[in-house]
Parts: structure tokens; C-alpha cells; sequence
DNA sequence: TGTACATCAGTGAACGCGCGTTCACTGATGTAC
DNA sequence: TGTACATCAGTGAACGCGCGTTCACTGATGTAC
């Protein structure tokens, strides 16, 4: 509140600053956050250089803007995914196809967020945190789900005593260890096919990658 | 052959290619190939610039040269897990072992060939062919497994009989389409979990990630 | 409603930096007679 | 064994480029009386 009615210079500000972040996001699509350059935005929306540092003080806060949009939008498109109702499976199975979706409709953001570390830049704590939040709809879903009847394999057991005791990273919700660990499982073997999708690992291999995509979603959801 | 018997000359090449190649290699693991400098390590190297377009002719072939060892050190270390020997489930073990800690050991060599694409770089066809020998490991280990005795769920059920058509990255070994989705999986998976670790997304989480890695090779030896 | 003042977006010049790459050269090393 | 020549590693100057960032400024927009 307060800031509802906004004067229009600070409407104008909002707009510039949307549209520095559209071309930087343009930018970072066609050759990646590591290459990201003031200069050349300023080039494009035909400014000059030092115009940006009236929005952002400088090259890192605005690549800290786009991670945190970045976080904030994936964020947001799994919780629409899992809003959609129905059973845990078919929740966790809408995640999975938004997610790649995500991924797929531009990899660069991707990988801004999740790849290689743009060397030099560190990431602020709110990113962390947003990140979390996306863990918690795994957890929340899985919770849900509660375990698989079938037998838990020896190694996964135990990796469940383990996160019984190191759960840090979901110290707010009361789920379950077996629930963490699915959540964990789920992320990192979707992430292991989309990572290398995106980087263009499978280019060539002839195979379509939807397919071990949906193998690997359903093994994750139907995990022991 | 022939070029058993070097002239000094020719030794002295050779040592002063590697000398490049492993400060290269040092600049890398600080701060990633894509911030790879040929004047920076001429400077290290106390020569001047333009004296390393003796040994390469220009930057990305330098990073070519980098690329296909990494490739070469890698398939090495992973023929040299599977050769000692065991029953094929032990093996695949070993693999995974050797996997995370030649990855661990280097993080920047493994998100070289398995990381965000440097920009503007054009990896060489040699370099697919290095990675396919990977592969061809992980096909060989699970050809000999053969296929597990629970039922195969229906969506891996659709990605084998895809796969028995769509096999050009496998076009020389006789496998099963089982053993090639086993392979597949197996890289995926152990994928996800090592770039996730060794980009940092694990910091902070406060769980062990060398557990998860456990219970998630184990799965993937083991998944129906 | 009109005037005086404050705010602030954007400019253009400049700084210092590091990059990849070329070029004509020097001087040491190796080769052939 | 000694001399003449060819090879070739490395140098230093230079090219053009783009980068992030600062600074003093102009001129338009908004605010207060």
C-alpha cells in the first residue's frame, strides 16, 4: 500500500527498468548470463551506456535481478502446475511436464539458474531462498503421496536416516524423511535430463529425449 | 611409428604445449573455461602472448585440446573402473565412484564437457565420439546385467521400444534397447546429482550429497 | 494560474583495462656439406 | 671438425575492439508557493 498510486516518473522508471531486463533476458538467451554486457543492452534501446546506472547500480545487481526473476517465475509456474488438482501422482506429473517447459521455452534462463556459476558473481541469499520454495512443492506433494508400499532399498534407507537428522534446507515443513528424499530424487533426476537436453548432450544421438524425460518422471514419482 | 624417435626440437614442443595446456587447465578450475585468457597464461607462464601462436593457432583450439582430454581422462577412468573386474552390478558401482570423483576432483573439467556450452564455441565431431565411447561402457556393463526380473512400468516400457528404433548413438554394439534405456538412465541420474553438487546447489541444504549419490546409483543399477 | 526552484533522466567525454591476433624482427638451435 | 645456411621459438610494438564505470553537464519534468 502507498506504493499503489505511483507518480509517473516512477511509472516511466518501472517501464525503462522492464525493458533493460527484457533485453538483457534477450541477450542472455542468444549468449548466455556470462556474457552479459551493459554496453550492448544500452546499444539496442539506443541509449547510452551510463543511462542504465540511473536502474541499476551495476552489472551484477541486474544479473541478481534476473536470477531472482528467474527463481520467482519457475517458482510460481510449478505452483500453477500443481494447483491444478487431482491425485499427488498425477500434481507431481504436472510439475514435471512445467518444468521441462520451463526449461525448453528458453534454456538460458535454465541454465542461469541452474548450470554453471557465471564466474565472479554470487549469488544473494533471496535466490537460496526462492530456490527452497520450489522444494517445498515437491515436499508438500510428496507428503501427500506418503510412501510407496513396496520394500525401501538398503541405500535409500539409508539416506532417509540421514536426512532425518540434516534437513535444514526444509527445517518448516514436518513432512517426512522419505518425503525429502523423494523430493531430492525427483529434482536431481529431472534436472539430470533436462541439463543435458538443454546443453545439447542429446543432439545427435536420435533418441527423443520427451521419452526418457516421462520414464524418468514416472520412476520418480512411483520410487520405492 | 616414426615418431617414436623425437628430435629435441620436437620434445621441446611437446613439453611447452603441456606446460600451456596445464596452466590452462589452472585457469579453468579458477574460474571457468568460458574466462579461459591465452595472454593471462602467457603471463603466468612468463612469455609473452604471442608466443603461444607457436603451439595453437587460436583460442577454441586451445580449448578443443582441452576439451577432448577431459573426454579421454574421463572414458580412461571409467574403462579403468569396469576392468576391475566383478560381477556387472559391482562394476557399474565402481563406474559411479569413479564418476563423482573425477568430477569432484575437478569441478570446472566436468562442467567443461558436461556443463552450459561456452559461448560461441563449436565443440569438434571428435569430441561426440569421446563421449560416446563413454556411453558404450555403461551399454557394455548393462548388456552383460541383463534385464531385470520385475516388470518394466509402461512409460521406460514405450522409452525401450522407442529406443529399438532410434539407436544411432548405439549403432555399433548389438545391445538391447533395455540396456541402452538402463545406460541412459544411469548417466542421467548420476548426472543430475553430480552438476547439481558441483555447481553449489547443495550448499546450504546441509545434507550429505555423496549419500543421495549412493541411493541413486544404486536405483539406477537396479531399476526395473 | 504563474513563477521559482528542485528533482532527476540521459549525454558525451574520459579512464583504465584486458582481450585476441598480426607482423616484422632477433637470436638461438639444428642440419648439410 | 668447422663453416654456411635453414629452421623456428620467442619478442615487442601495434591494431582494433569492447568492457564497466565515473563525472560534470544539459534539459525536461514535477513541486511549492
Amino acid at each position: 500500500m502507498g506504493d499503489v498510486v505511483r507518480s509517473p516518473r516512477e511509472r516511466y522508471r518501472e517501464q525503462v527498468r522492464d525493458e533493460i531486463k527484457a533485453h538483457a533476458w534477450a541477450q542472455v538467451a542468444r549468449t548466455g548470463a556470462a556474457a552479459l554486457s551493459l554496453n550492448a543492452i544500452a546499444r539496442e534501446m539506443g541509449i547510452s551506456g551510463p543511462a542504465l546506472y540511473r536502474y541499476f547500480g551495476c552489472r551484477d545487481d541486474l544479473i541478481t535481478d534476473l536470477v531472482l526473476d528467474a527463481y520467482r517465475d519457475l517458482s510460481a509456474t510449478c505452483q500453477a502446475a500443481v494447483a491444478q488438482g487431482g491425485p499427488p501422482k498425477a500434481r507431481l506429473a504436472a510439475v514435471a511436464a512445467a518444468l521441462r517447459g520451463w526449461a525448453l521455452a528458453d534454456p538460458h534462463r535454465y541454465l542461469l539458474i541452474y548450470g554453471t556459476p557465471v564466474p565472479g558473481y554470487q549469488a544473494p541469499p533471496a535466490a537460496t531462498e526462492a530456490a527452497a520454495s520450489i522444494m517445498a512443492v515437491l515436499i508438500d506433494a510428496f507428503a501427500e503421496l506418503g510412501a510407496a508400499n513396496s520394500p525401501v532399498p538398503e541405500a535409500a534407507a539409508a539416506l532417509d536416516r540421514h536426512l532425518a537428522g540434516h534437513r535444514d534446507w526444509a527445517a518448516a515443513h514436518p513432512a517426512t524423511a522419505d518425503a525429502l528424499r523423494h523430493a531430492l530424487t525427483f529434482w536431481t533426476r529431472l534436472h539430470g535430463v533436462i541439463s543435458l537436453d538443454v546443453a545439447g548432450h542429446f543432439t545427435g544421438m536420435g533418441f527423443d529425449p520427451a521419452l526418457l524425460y516421462s520414464a524418468e518422471t514416472d520412476a520418480a514419482v512411483n520410487a520405492p
